[in-house]
DNA sequence: CAACGATACGTACACTCGTACACATGGGAT
DNA sequence: ATCCCATGTGTACGAGTGTACGTATCGTTG
């Protein structure tokens, strides 16, 4: 251990700790499994981030960011004639295509704010960036149903070991943009 | 400990599982912690339950009993010539007056089918149960997407800590019924 | 250049956990 | 009535955990 001095180290253990939720879900996360896949020492972990909860906070944080910038680079979106169900239901489409594990990751992270208050200010923020998003498209309310609606249907196919099916999806998108 | 053969030993043991997730959440759920509520030696448990998981999924099992009992017995449900938003809108009002608390352990062992691949076909066979309930009233799909969006508008609300708005709830219900 | 504080490192402790196992008990089959 | 085996009970062990703390190292500030 001669790694001395890392300045970006905090944002590596954030890291780390998305990987190992990604691999052994949050069960499996702990100072020590976060300290050997960032691969620093225990009392490194523990001094950047006093309890296992802040480091849920930085990391879904992080998944948010991530999450956030994929959607606003996704161009279907951003095409304002195009059909905003159609859209829609294309984008959950490559959520689930560009690997299931991937979703399931930042599911479970946001899901974790169930029954841990301090990641409910970060489960709120995301709501409501995403409903900002959408917000050019629709009324704020319809925004926040689309929202609720897609949280369904992903949840849906996950939990029961299902398949998305596109057209099923934008057919009921649809039918909340009225 | 005197109380030798039990014939409802294993029946208590996953109602005790449940009040400890009740309490302390899956997190909180161990052998031990479960033979404590439950007020057995922790053999006992161990003997009955195999692994955690199994005792998960006997709890996610009688959970579901549990709650789709007190949907069937929902009499807003039942009147055929009732709204069927306006029903659904004031059963998720019922789900959320009836203390967070029981919602919130309600969908801690439903979501567990996340990353628990055993519960998944008990978190299947919930949706498909709730389904067919709906199948009176509306087709298989249209069914499937009220679920969807019920499941997303009660999760955006505990996810968040914010409030039901039965309103809107109903509104977007209605769209989706068409 | 000196000193201080933030960061890094290694280790030890007390605790909880799943698991295994040996023994006890009595219901039900024969 | 007897025997078998499902069920119940208690204990021990090794592994993993959060936490605390003493020491080491450099960047920064004065």
């Amino acid at each position: 251990m001669v790694r001395r001095y890392d300045p970006e180290r905090r944002g590596r253990i954030i890291d780390a700790a998305i990987r190992v939720v990604g691999t052994k879900g949050i069960a499996g996360l702990s100072h020590r499994s976060v300290a050997a896949e960032a691969d620093v020492p225990l009392g490194s972990t523990t001094y950047h981030f006093a309890s296992l909860d802040e480091l849920l906070v930085a990391a879904l944080r992080r998944s948010n960011e991530n999450f956030s910038r994929a959607m606003r680079e996704s161009e279907a979106l951003l095409a304002p004639d195009a059909d905003l169900a159609e859209a829609l239901a294309r984008l959950l489409g490559e959520w689930f295509s560009g690997g299931r594990g991937r979703l399931e990751l930042e599911y479970e992270l946001y899901l974790a704010a169930l029954r841990r208050p301090v990641l409910q200010p970060v489960a709120a923020e995301w709501t409501d960036v995403t409903a900002e998003l959408l917000a050019g498209r629709t009324d704020p309310a319809t925004a926040r149903a689309l929202i609720a609606l897609m949280d369904g249907i992903c949840l849906q196919v996950l939990l029961t070991g299902g398949t998305y099916d596109a057209a099923y999806a934008r057919e009921m998108l649809a039918r909340i943009i009225g």
